[in-house]
RNA sequence: GCCGGGAUGGCGGAAUUGGCAGACGCAAAGGACUUAAAAUCCUUUGAGGGUAUCCUCGUGCGGGUUCAAGUCCCGCUCCCGGCACCA
């Protein structure tokens, strides 16, 4: 370490006032102002505009410490930058917060905006405020107001019935997030479901779109892609129309129309519109009681998965078109009204839920789709063993288990037959056997009746039971098979194997089957194949105060119509204490004039999910202070998709999703060049800090909790790590950190602490190390300023050796690697580790005995230049106390020669079997070559010393790499 | 259940295209400075053995491919995330 001539005098690195004095020098400068008209290369870095709830913490922090490093590093590219903020404003909790203090949302939420401004400020993060959205603003949602009104000309929004969940006791809506556990949030009443007519944004007609879009996104992270795939949930069937005892027709959607023969029964889903008509006298009681059970369930929570299936009987039959059964039509819960048509076709033989429901209401299971492994299995129970039994099954080598029960014989589709005769003339008196897999059969001693239909499904129970005798409760075939040991897995499966029992279709593989019964149904015209999304339209309608209201007015003569769009926006009317109410509370608020014949007419009372504010507000970042229109054309054209968007992983679906469809929605009206938002997209992972717990009061802060034991009860708390939160108590507060050690040093452990989309725990150890780095810088520079006054930073690196060259080399090698790491590969931990690498040898340079000047000077240069991203108070304050009158951010960022990168000898690895013995110094030159490479490596002594008596097998020389020789 | 992602020293992590595993930082131990402590600086630090020059083992587990595997292939375990009775 250098020893300074004049350590007690020394400079100590004071972050108060450096970052004091460079706060607000980027801002006044204007560095971050981007000219929307320019015309050099634009840069539009987007961070997911945040919901003003309070202070930030070090966890939010991360995602707009990165957007800052990057646009710091491409405004020094030369790039045209644009980097804006906004607030994400409307929404629930300003709107709990104005309950709870009696004010209103708006005080709530700017205050909140200022302090988070501040904040901003004192991490150094800089944004184009000029360009600042407030989404709850009505100049802001004037524009969203004309974005529904857009969406509602184009038949994109359209109004229908849907439930809501309604609190009695609080007497309003909940918004789902509301529902807690089954009960309201407040008040712990459950819910009721109330069909309110609402709005809704037909994102469904974007559904394939899209899908098929996505693989445009190259630069999205694949989890993120898949999410959406999965949310979007397109697949392939048909739809199947089913003639019933009432007059109107059940239509289902299947993914597998080749499964039709095997469509045993049906199922609706409780609330399916079909059900009262198909009822009987006699189920009446029965249904309305459970579609009356089913209706609270769901309001209650979705069950899990594997719970017992339950349903009821309509009394009521629909006709399977394929093979003319009378299928019996059930409801049960299992079939979601929301999801195809809302009714199925059964075919319990080849779906798991279909065959658990049929098994416990005792349907008939046929199986129609042929097993693709060939596997079977013939159970003969002990009574059923003829005296010869035992030698057939031995003279036909088949393999078998045998117990107490019986003899479990596994035969391969070819031993089929051989193995079915020999069972059955070996059968005693009175008793069968059955096969099932590759092929299902009851083996009589007179007969082998196959399950191939519904008749002989009764047949097959009609003679078990003649034969069992008493006891005999079976109701299908399945079931009786269902109940014998080891055949579980052979009873139904899911898999694409050839058709059976299925009349003329018999025969036909696997790969074709779905598309020849789908044509086949389009030519009888009882169905045709069809694509079904799990994607449903967009319910944007809110009943709610503090959100965009919804532009339309309804009048008695003329009906439904938007607000002109000279009148907008509609404004929120400014009430004193809003409390749990929506706009239709607000005397005064409905009543207005109808825009087509000027009498009285009312407005709509909802407000617009914020979904909707923050669908769009990428585009109007572009011309926000544009009080005309909504955005320019050319402008948005110019500047979109964003290059760069960033955000948490818990926006990767809704947000999104809504953002894309509305972008393609504005693209096919022709208000937009392009159709996808958001070129590149990146997710920052969450801060983690431990959480205290304990069991009976609950979270507390760090500071409360002594030698792990809570301060009311002492028990012992629990600890975990969670994801910063304010009501987990665990969250650290950015002001602290910068008072105790400077912004820079918050930023700089920010982005080294670790990869930035993984979730990582904030450590006060990491704190202090960062701290340590940029005295270690602060002082290295400081007590050589001297030494670099009036040195010009151009290096004639044909002079230098040694550590001289190392460090010239290193410093170029850095900057490749910093540039890289930051604009490329997102890896700012690796970037910082780069840079640490250089100080240090930087540091010992220094420390030695023979510096060059030009080369310190332009080390000490780029090493605060490609820091400055991250730590810019220090560089800008080191920038000028080396001599610099410019900004950093007026410099260029340095670039590397690449001649530098290469050394004149390089150490080569030497592995022997596999193992590295050795390291060989050779020549740029030799290296280059893989013979002399060779050569080389086995004329060292190093090497000969190693293989002396050994016969060399092989050997493997890579340039750049390493040589690899295999010995005997 | 299905679909993603992950597992590397005491800890956070690095290894970018199959090519020297553990960069960088933290923590710990020893030393220097100090009356002392803090701060700072120096040294050591994957495990085991020889304690020198070196050898063996080592990237969740079990196999495999290869001159060479944290990285590729097959089969598992555990953790995180998303969706979930989706027909």
């Amino acid at each position: 370490m250098v020893e300074p001539h004049s350590d007690k005098h020394r400079e100590l690195y004071d972050f108060k006032s450096i970052e004091d004095r460079w706060r607000n020098f980027w801002s006044e400068q204007g560095f971050f102002r981007a000219r929307t008209e320019a015309t050099e290369d634009k840069f539009y870095y987007l961070n997911m505009f945040p919901y003003p709830s309070g202070s930030l913490h070090v966890g939010h922090g991360r995602n707009y410490i990165i957007g800052d490093v990057i646009t710091r590093a491409k405004i020094m590219r030369g790039l045209q930058v644009l980097n804006p903020m906004g607030w994400d404003a409307f929404g629930l909790p300003a709107e709990n917060a104005a309950i709870e203090h009696e004010t209103h949302p708006w005080t709530f939420t700017k205050k909140n905006i200022e302090i988070a401004k501040e904040q901003f400020r004192n991490w150094g993060v800089q944004f184009d405020w000029d360009r600042e959205v407030t989404t709850c603003l009505p100049d802001y949602y004037k524009w969203t107001q004309w974005l529904f009104i857009q969406l509602y000309k184009h038949g994109l929004a359209y109004k229908k019935k849907a439930t809501v969940n309604y609190c009695p006791t609080c007497d309003t809506v909940l918004a789902n997030e509301q529902v807690v556990g089954g009960a309201c949030e407040r008040c712990g009443t459950p819910p009721q479901p109330r069909d309110l007519k609402q709005w809704f944004f037909k994102i469904t007609d974007f559904a394939q779109q899209l899908l098929d879009d996505l693989d445009k996104l190259e630069k999205w992270p694949d989890n993120v892609i898949k999410m959406q795939e999965n949310w979007i949930g397109r697949s392939e069937g048909a739809k199947v129309v089913f003639t019933t005892t009432a007059d109107d027709p059940i239509t289902v959607f299947t993914t597998r129309p080749d499964t039709l023969w095997g469509a045993t029964f049906m199922v609706l889903a409780p609330e399916h519109p079909l059900v009262d008509k198909l009822t009987t006298e006699e189920q009446r009681d029965a249904i309305a009681e459970y579609q009356d059970m089913a209706a609270r369930a769901s309001a209650i929570e979705r069950m899990s998965t594997d719970r017992e299936k339950t349903g009821v009987f309509t009394g009521g039959y629909a006709v399977n078109p394929a093979n003319g059964e009378k299928a019996p039509v059930w409801i049960a819960d299992y079939v979601l009204m929301t999801y195809g048509t809302g009714a199925i076709m059964a075919v319990p033989a080849h779906d798991e839920r279909d065959y658990a429901f049929a098994l416990k209401f005792g349907l008939p299971i046929i199986p129609v789709i042929d097993r693709i492994d060939d596997r079977a299995k013939a159970f003969v129970p002990t009574a059923a063993m003829g005296s010869g039994m035992a030698a057939a099954l031995d003279a036909i080598d088949l393999p078998y288990h045998r117990s107490d029960a019986g003899v479990l014989v596994l035969p391969t589709r070819a031993d089929l037959d051989a193995g079915i005769d020999a069972i059955q003339s070996n059968l005693a008196p009175n008793s069968y056997a059955t096969i099932v897999g590759a092929r299902f059969a009851f083996i009589f001693p007179d007969d082998v009746i196959e399950l191939d239909s519904v008749q002989s499904d009764r047949e097959i129970v009609l003679r078990s039971a003649l034969l069992t005798g008493s006891g005999f409760t079976a109701r299908t075939a399945m079931e009786i098979l269902h109940n014998i040991e080891g055949y579980s897995e052979l009873l139904c499966h899911a898999e694409y194997g050839s058709m059976v029992n299925s009349g003329q279709f018999t025969g036909t593989p696997g790969d074709r089957a779905k598309l020849e019964v789908s044509e086949w149904l389009e030519e009888k015209g009882i169905g045709r194949a069809t694509v079904n999304f799990r994607l449903h339209d967009w319910l944007i309608s809110r009943q709610r105060y503090w959100g965009a209201p919804i532009p339309i007015i309804y009048c008695d003569q003329c009906g439904m119509a938007p607000v002109p769009d000279a009148e907008l926006p509609v404004k929120l009317p400014e009430v004193e204490f809003i409390g749990k109410m929506g706009l239709g509370d607000i005397p005064g608020f409905v009543d207005t004039v109808c825009p087509t014949c000027a009498g009285p007419a009312r407005r709509d009372t909802d407000t617009m999910d914020t979904f909707v504010d923050s669908s769009w507000y990428f585009l109007r970042f572009i011309n926000s202070q544009d009080a005309d229109k909504v955005f320019d054309r050319d402008d948005v054209d110019h500047w979109l998709p964003v290059d760069q968007y960033v955000g948490g992983v818990e926006h990767a679906i809704l947000h999104l999703l809504y953002a894309r469809f509305i972008t393609k929605a504005l693209c096919n009206m022709g208000h937009l060049g392009f159709d996808e938002p958001f070129a590149r997209l990146f997710t920052q992972g969450m801060v983690c800090h431990t959480a205290y717990r304990c069991s009976e009061h609950g979270w507390l802060f760090p500071h409360e909790v002594k030698d792990s034991a809570c301060p009311r009860c002492g028990k012992e708390v629990e600890t975990d790590y969670f994801s910063m939160s304010k009501s987990k108590k665990n969250v650290v507060n950015p002001a602290k950190i910068i008072d105790q050690y400077g912004a820079d040093t918050e930023r700089l452990y920010t982005m080294f602490m670790g990869p930035p989309d993984r979730d990582i725990e904030w450590s006060e150890e990491g704190i202090r190390g960062a701290f340590r780095f940029l005295n270690r810088l602060w002082n290295l520079i400081i007590t050589n300023v001297d030494r670099l006054a009036d040195v010009d930073a151009t290096v004639d690196s044909g002079p230098l050796a040694g550590d001289g060259a190392a460090l010239w080399r290193r410093v170029h090698r850095t900057i490749k690697k910093v540039s890289e790491d930051i604009e490329d590969r997102f890896s700012f931990n690796t970037a910082v580790a780069a840079i640490m690498e250089l100080f240090n040898e930087l540091s010992a340079y220094i420390a030695g005995d023979e510096v060059d000047a030009a080369l310190l000077r332009q080390a000490v240069d780029a090493l605060v230049l490609i820091l400055s991203p991250f730590t810019p108070f220090i560089c800008e304050e080191l920038w000028q106390r080396i001599g610099h009158t410019d900004s950093i951010l007026e410099q260029a960022w340095p670039t590397f020669n690449a001649s530098a990168l290469a050394e004149e000898t390089i150490e080569v690895p030497v592995q022997i079997n596999g193992k590295v013995r050795a390291r060989i110094r050779v020549a740029r030159a030799t290296n280059a070559d893989p013979k002399a490479l060779e050569a080389a490596v086995l004329a060292s002594p190093e090497v000969e010393k190693r293989i002396e008596g050994k016969e060399i097998i092989k050997v493997i020389a890579i340039p750049e790499k390493m040589v690899s020789i295999v010995v005997r």
